[in-house]
DNA sequence: GTTAGTTGCTTAAACGTTTAACCAACTTTA
DNA sequence: TAAAGTTGGTTAAACGTTTAAGCAACTAAC
């Protein structure tokens, strides 16, 4: 018994040597130093290649470091340094397209100018994206990217960040509260295309299962669907303009709701995919023509929205334009100082993809 | 011109004190020692609950940290204690349900131990993937979960991790030959269930379009689908299994190249749901009755495959659960000393969900 | 009334870089 | 030939923490 004890007190006051032995101990810029006989000063500045360090020593070092498989500690630099090299992105979710693509895009911008990305998720929650500002800011990057979550209202830990001086950018899901850059497609706009192509296909009662009132986009695609109706001389009929959390289970409720009317309507615009493919479902199976007794658009050009039958006409929203030009704002900020930084709202138009959902042309052609 | 210059100049040498009053300076555990006449080492003690600390002063720093809006400095910690907190991530995508669901309910799972994520996708890019690595452990990351790229056969850059005394666990795409914790389903099984379902709807001549062969989860699929047929005395016909990179496009080939075969087959196991819904589309372009003239079978349980007309009959992955034990396999490794850890490779069940694609019984009933 | 133990701190070094300031040795320039 | 400039470094401090070691003051034990 004491002899154990004796024995787990020596592993434990030796392991941190035992550890050493086994595992290579991490090279720093002093071996590399201790190689060559010169200073550790020198070491770094050679590795950044500074002018005042000479060719040949420079060529020793970078050979001496990959000789002892050298890695830079990043914490130890940026502590230093004062700059992190990392950019840190929220989004509400990875599992969509538009997300996925963004960051994509995002990624590679930033990568070629050095900086790496950290992602973290809000899952549309507020608390979430509250704890994930806080992860960031603790992992001192330097800037964040974020599209809002939906819950989201109160500002407070944006604010947070923007008081830090640390850039902030939001893409997609902004506010307009929120003094920052921001890159977005023309919501109002899309509304407004939406509504002309469906008058194009002689719809007259266009119904709109909009997202929450309360988030900018979606709000901004129920002012342009009102504002394109008042265009066209349609009447705004109230019946018809319905608020969704936009999932599949709730545009299949919505969809209900608008079949059940004693004037259905002749063509419904969904503001997402998702919630627009359970208006599909609830379509087909109440054997609704689609096109010609209902048309159906979508907003977000999810890929499925080709894959479903009928396939579903929706709004692309240009994902790999808004992630590049996100990452391309932040930088300006590191590029300028700061205070010669002014705002910069980058709105981009965006794209119909028209499918068999509401083109009554082709689908009469080719049936 | 030259008052220019020197504007510029004065500018530059000064912009850093202009920063500093606009911006307000971090408040440091310096500060805070300050302001209560005590030293820096008692407020991080006192900050990290340190018993050596009276609950007064404890009291006092916190209120004190929290007025001054303290964020403590992750790498000065990190540098300091040689732990960064950070777990890197590495998946070939973020875009497909089954990842995100692995992500999160990693997330969750460490967060609660005080470990966040960062997460880098390779785009199944072999050369991405050691650039994930580098990155991660440049930010010098705790510990890594991966789950490798299509394109990755050679595993220098695990190893690297590995020699380095880092955590590595690798998930759902794994590699026998590296010795690491692994977590994932049992593909070899899961083809067995696939197959037995499709004898069980009297199906013969069953088909595999199968992924590439030298990953080893397509593999196991592969062999799992070869050994199940000879449990069923089925002839295993060489033109009626293919190797395929499993996306819609690649799917469509390959079914339109099982059309093409003089003795079609009578059922088709898809080794991913994407290339499924490929093959999906082209039955139904060629007015296949699915599933009596053809059952199809995908591999994944994306949503999708449940929103398709015929749903489709897929495997479901456990997202959740692998993400989890990848996560308490990663803490396993923090907590136990490094001499005792010994191997763990967990293997879940896969779950068939029987759709319409595939449902005999269920079709002939309802139609 | 000495010894031992506890409480509640302080001191100072360390983590691995970066960088401002300095310096010796050599080269130009006038 | 003295002053000025250039080259190729070195020295030492700093970034914001953590932590081992130390220490004063008080308490308990014998």
């Amino acid at each position: 018994m004491i002899i154990q004890i004796i024995v787990l007190y020596l592993f434990k006051r030796l392991s941190k040597y035992i550890k050493i032995l086994i595992i290579k101990k991490k090279t720093t810029i002093k071996d590399i130093a201790n190689v060559l006989n010169i200073s550790p000063a020198a070491v770094s500045k050679a590795l950044h290649n500074d002018p005042r360090i000479s060719e040949k020593t420079k060529k020793a070092v970078k050979q001496v470091a990959k000789n002892l498989n050298y890695q830079p500690n990043h914490l130890a630099s940026a502590l230093r340094s004062g700059k992190s090299n990392l950019v840190g992105v929220i989004v509400p979710r990875t599992n969509s397209n538009f997300f996925s693509s963004v960051l994509q895009n995002m990624e590679e911008v930033l990568n070629k100018e050095g900086y790496n990305i950290i992602i973290t998720q809000s899952s549309e929650s507020f608390k979430k994206e509250c704890n994930n500002i806080d992860t960031l800011l603790y992992t001192q990057v330097d800037g964040i990217i974020a599209s809002m979550a939906n819950e989201t209202v109160e500002l407070d830990h944006f604010e947070k960040v923007k008081s830090k001086g640390i850039p902030l950018i939001l893409f997609d899901r902004g506010e307009n509260d929120l003094n920052v850059d921001y890159v977005g497609i023309d919501d109002y706009n899309s509304s407004q295309i939406i509504v002309k192509h469906l008058v194009e296909q002689e719809c007259k009662r266009i119904a709109h299962i909009g997202g929450f009132k309360r988030t900018r986009i979606y709000n901004n695609r129920i002012k342009g669907y009102i504002d394109a109706l008042k265009a066209y001389n349609l009447p705004l009929d109230k019946e018809l303009l319905l608020e969704s959390n936009l999932t599949i289970k709730d545009g299949r409720a919505k969809m209900l709701q608008l079949l059940n009317l004693e004037k259905r309507p002749d063509a419904v615009y969904v503001a997402g995919d998702y919630a627009a493919l359970g208006a599909l479902q609830v379509m087909k199976e109440n054997n609704i023509k689609i096109p010609d007794e209902i048309a159906l658009v979508g907003f977000g050009n999810e890929p499925f929205t080709a894959l479903v039958t009928p396939s579903i006409t929706s709004i692309e929203q240009q994902s790999a334009t808004i992630g590049k030009e996100a990452a391309l704002a932040f930088l300006r900020h590191t590029k300028q100082p700061v205070l010669e930084q002014k705002l910069n709202k980058k709105i981009l138009n965006a794209k119909l993809i028209v499918r068999d959902s509401s083109d009554k042309q082709k689908v009469s052609k080719t049936s």
